[in-house]
DNA sequence: CTGTTAGCGCCTTCAT
DNA sequence: ATGAAGGCGCTAACAG
């Protein structure tokens, strides 16, 4: 069949479904009062044809655009990859489209809430890791545009998380609990955010000062995400006087960087120092590191059917958290024998 | 200021500006025929208005839609997910919309071809290294939507890549110049693609002929990508009763897998065995894998700038071939002498 | 150079 | 349950 260069327009559906302009319209939208029969045979004609509404024309004359943005930091990134491929399923499953935006800097993300709002392009957006600020918030929920969250902190609109806090201390008690005591924090932070979550670093100090231990703050290092910043930060505390025994590093690809300084500086892992730390990137099976799993996929999923569940006029719940789970592998042991520390060396 | 939340239309741009609708219209989309004055009125005005043109009405009423399609395999891998950042990027900067596509299956890729052209959502396609069949060209091209490709094979859309076989020469030819004979390869696929790229296979046989050394079949195994898949590669050459002294793997995460392997089995990278592979991931230089680099964010970034050049009208070059370069770690050595023990067993 | 006038493809009352 | 008519925001001829 020759393909024919003007696409078909609803009218040519309607008409060679036999029916009128707007039965096929509400025959196509699902809408109700349509003869179950006559809807079938519109949507027939429209399948043999490959016949879709057009997202623009619909939005223009009033309905819904099946277009939702995401939005996200770093979609180079594991993390960020993953949540946005899991989600993409989702939409495309619904037959949604979606619009990508990278948003890197603080500019870009300004001229995310300046531009987008202003055009209506959306019917929901997801912000994927990052806050959003009350004004950028308002602004865009004024304009009748959705917004959810996935794999950031808290929220006032509907959002699915790990809990930060929860992931940092089972990390950091698992140290303890093989008998550390100098324990040192790489803390991740991104300097193109204005605020940086603060979970997994409250997660370290809490969990320290219950278990009686005071940090030193030499032992805590910031450092921008990164394997090379992490590898960095590692040897900033390997130049210390007296280094830790164990590293809670914020996350797996940081953690990388750091277990690259330590080895080569001929020490062993875990005999000579331990390392733990969170997220389960696929490396760190590869790398036998000690880390807290987070289910990523799962955000990404349960933030998408938020959007779908928004988009179907029902209310999502307003916080989803997932579990984590500490998988212990070979980066972690008690510490050499110190003097006379008889931990409990399980594992 | 209280937020409208009736977002401004082109009409109450040009009441504010003093000018008619049409003036607007030809002063925002940068037309000719409009009085410098006029013109910088009118972009004052939707400025301090935040004001963007809708891409819906605009492209119903016949221009442009300012929004292009990303289709793209596995958006979480790093080389997708650097390509499609940097394409963002361009693209960003050049005020278009992305839409974005996931292609992982056969059905999923149909589904595309089928639904994309159909509504003609945009103004250009990017395809991610994967093919697009003949077929399915001409049906998108014939609805006047322009074509690209990233990181793929030749085509005859414009295209940007590497050379496949070069580097993949480089590769084997650096085992060989190190004295290696007993040289395997590791070759990934994808079973989701009804056509694999040949050109990494074909420069191991090519090169391994030229050096007028036979290869084994046993010394070749076909795996589908991953690092779990590269591990298991390499459990397989290892239990051969002859395993070879040098392993050629067609990309670094597969090489991550089989260093797990080697390590685990005792054996020491690169004293006891070699490994290159292709593409320079960020964890090769961490792992300190030798490999030959390939540019994934200029590829992006040369594809994207061809997009901007079709929608300007003008011909981008049909083909862009970016160089790779062999990053010499120290995953690879000379072989050990054939009948003495003697490691110098460093590390 | 600038304003006026048709639609673009579709959804939505409003009738029937 | 269905058809007819108006208009969504914008661009592309046309006039002036």
């Amino acid at each position: 069949m020759p393909p024919d260069a003007h696409p078909l327009t609803l009218a040519d559906i309607a008409r060679l479904a036999g029916v009128g302009l707007a039965t096929a319209s509400r025959a196509l939208n699902g809408a109700p009062g349509v003869a179950p029969a006559t809807r079938a045979k519109v949507l027939a004609v429209a399948e043999e044809n490959a016949f879709v509404v057009s997202p623009d024309a619909s939005r223009l004359a009033g309905g819904a655009q099946r277009r939702v943005a995401i939005v996200v930091p770093h979609i180079s990134r594991w993390f960020f990859g993953t949540i946005v491929e899991a989600m993409l399923t989702v939409f495309q499953n619904a037959d949604l489209d979606v619009l990508l935006y990278h948003v890197g800097s603080e500019a870009e993300r300004h001229d995310f809430f300046e531009k987008l709002p202003a055009r209506r392009k959306v019917d929901a957006v997801v912000v994927v890791a990052f806050p959003v600020d009350e004004q950028e918030r308002q602004r865009i929920e004024l304009l009748g545009v959705q917004i959810v969250a996935a794999g950031g902190q808290h929220a006032v609109y509907p959002h699915v998380c790990i809990d930060d806090v929860n992931a940092g201390r089972t990390a950091v008690n698992h140290l303890i609990g093989l008998g550390h005591r100098r324990i040192a924090m790489i803390e991740a932070v991104d300097p193109e955010q204005p605020v940086q979550p603060r979970g997994r670093s409250m997660a370290f100090y809490d969990t320290m000062a219950e278990a009686d231990i005071p940090v030193e703050q030499d032992l805590v290092v910031s450092t921008p995400w990164g394997p090379e910043q992490g590898a960095e930060a590692m040897a900033t505390l390997l130049s210390l006087p007296n280094p830790p025994t164990a590293v809670y590093a914020h996350s797996d690809e940081v953690a990388f960087g750091a277990l690259r300084t330590i080895r080569r500086s001929g020490l062993f892992v875990p005999e000579d120092i331990s390392i733990v730390s969170i997220d389960d990137h696929p490396m760190a099976a590869l790398t036998d590191l000690t880390t807290v799993h987070q289910p990523v996929r799962e955000q990404g999923i349960a933030a998408a059917r938020n959007v779908l569940t928004l988009l179907n006029g029902d209310r999502p719940d307003q916080a989803t958290t997932l579990p984590t789970q500490l998988i212990v592998r070979h980066s972690t042991a008690p510490p050499r024998a110190a003097t006379a520390k008889t931990g409990p060396a399980r594992r």
